[in-house]
DNA sequence: GCCATTTCTAACCTTAGGGTAAGTACCGCA
DNA sequence: TGCGGTACTTACCCTAAGGTTAGAAATGGC
């Protein structure tokens, strides 16, 4: 700690990277678009998340819950039942990861028009 | 248009899907390392962002930046000189997305202990 | 006894993301 | 003459993400 100025540099490099690969962990394709169909956080199950995500396999909405299960992002209730029962809802992480990414949709939301006009631009300067 | 209930509920759909697929072209991890290295609006050079964004590779970061300015996201400036300079910065509406972004990353400065202390947790329950 | 239901696991295989390394173009300078 | 410096481009290769399919477990209904 003999110069506190590098330290605090080094600090900020740290909490760069952490925080680079928290958002890394819980950024991706599905886990956005399990956020959103449980965004109204009402408990959902298995079956209905399947249904309400259009596109994911039966592998990837296990692995995502799991990880997002892990992560803290989704509470996972199992009722002792036959045949099972399993509920999924958001935790109180989730949801505020839910709102953050409300940014990005209000920005793709407002801005879709502006992308593809700059997309036809590029592609007739070709 | 004979029932607008319907139609309006199939216009949502569509604009989901659309504000989805955009998300999904412009919110990849390199597209994100870059807003964040361009962040400050200075134009930067090829070899600066080279150096700037670590662990990314020429090949990405060609790829990243066309892509970029295909959607509207960076300004690219050939300066006609040998050797070859090129400045890359971001447009309005990179600077936008970069400000968007900026929820999702305050939410992981803010919650990177409840995260670990959630995987901490989950990990123990196996 | 057999089948349906629901969630989850395990195996296999295909694709595509991304790394490495070499090559291109251009001109000024030693 | 040939090397250096910059911004790419291309070709090759490997890993890992993710799709598909099959099956396990448990029990109530026919």
């Amino acid at each position: 700690m003999a110069n506190p100025a590098v330290t605090s540099y080094a600090d900020d490099e740290k909490i760069d990277q952490l925080v680079n690969q928290t958002i890394a962990r819980v950024a991706d394709k599905w886990t956005f678009l399990l956020i959103e169909a449980l965004e109204d956080r009402a408990p959902k199950r298995f079956s209905q998340l399947s249904r309400d995500v259009p596109g994911i396999s039966q592998k990837m909405l296990t692995q995502t819950l799991r990880r997002m299960e892990r992560e803290g992002l989704v509470l996972r209730t199992v009722f002792p039942e036959v045949p099972p029962r399993v509920e999924y809802a958001l935790s109180d992480l989730g949801f505020e990861l839910g709102e953050a990414f409300c940014g990005v949709w209000h920005w793709a939301e407002a801005n879709i028009d502006k992308i593809e006009e700059a997309r036809a631009s590029y592609d007739a300067r070709r």
